[in-house]
DNA sequence: CTCATGACTAGCT
DNA sequence: TAGCTAGCCATGA
């Protein structure tokens, strides 16, 4: 019996469909991500996905590690285009720290499908 | 099956 | 805040 009930073929489409999900300006971590994807437990699998996607049109710059890091190593290619992203949306990027990540989440849980 | 790798997470110091 | 350790999941050799 599967205990997740989830396809894994689809398990990357609903990766990236929660990525989408994510409304401007606002971040999420991967462990978020691949809860809301119906994954729990795979925050890796979604960092994965998101390595091996190639879409210009997925914001995967809003998904951060659960610290609120950007997770490429700072001074990286990856990094800096995050961060610059971030900025652009109007998030504050602090030497690779996003600006309370934690309180943009709590204001979204209404939107996200909590409610 | 065991080992190694990675855009991870949580706990402890 | 920063560094280290252990745990966890998926893939490939």
């Amino acid at each position: 019996m599967d205990h997740s009930g989830i396809d894994p073929a689809s398990a990357p489409a609903r990766i990236l469909a929660a990525v989408r999900a994510i409304p401007r300006g606002q971040v999420a971590g991967y462990g978020d991500v691949a809860r809301r994807a119906g994954l729990p437990g795979r925050a890796r699998l979604a960092a994965r996905v998101l390595s091996m996607n190639t879409d210009p049109k997925l914001p995967w710059h809003r998904v951060l590690r659960s610290d609120g890091r950007i997770a490429f190593p700072a001074g990286s290619k990856g990094f800096a285009e995050q961060a610059k992203r971030l900025k652009a949306e109007g998030v504050a990027v602090r030497n690779g720290r996003v600006g309370m990540p934690a309180r943009e989440l709590d204001l979204d849980a209404e939107v996200w499908g909590m409610r």
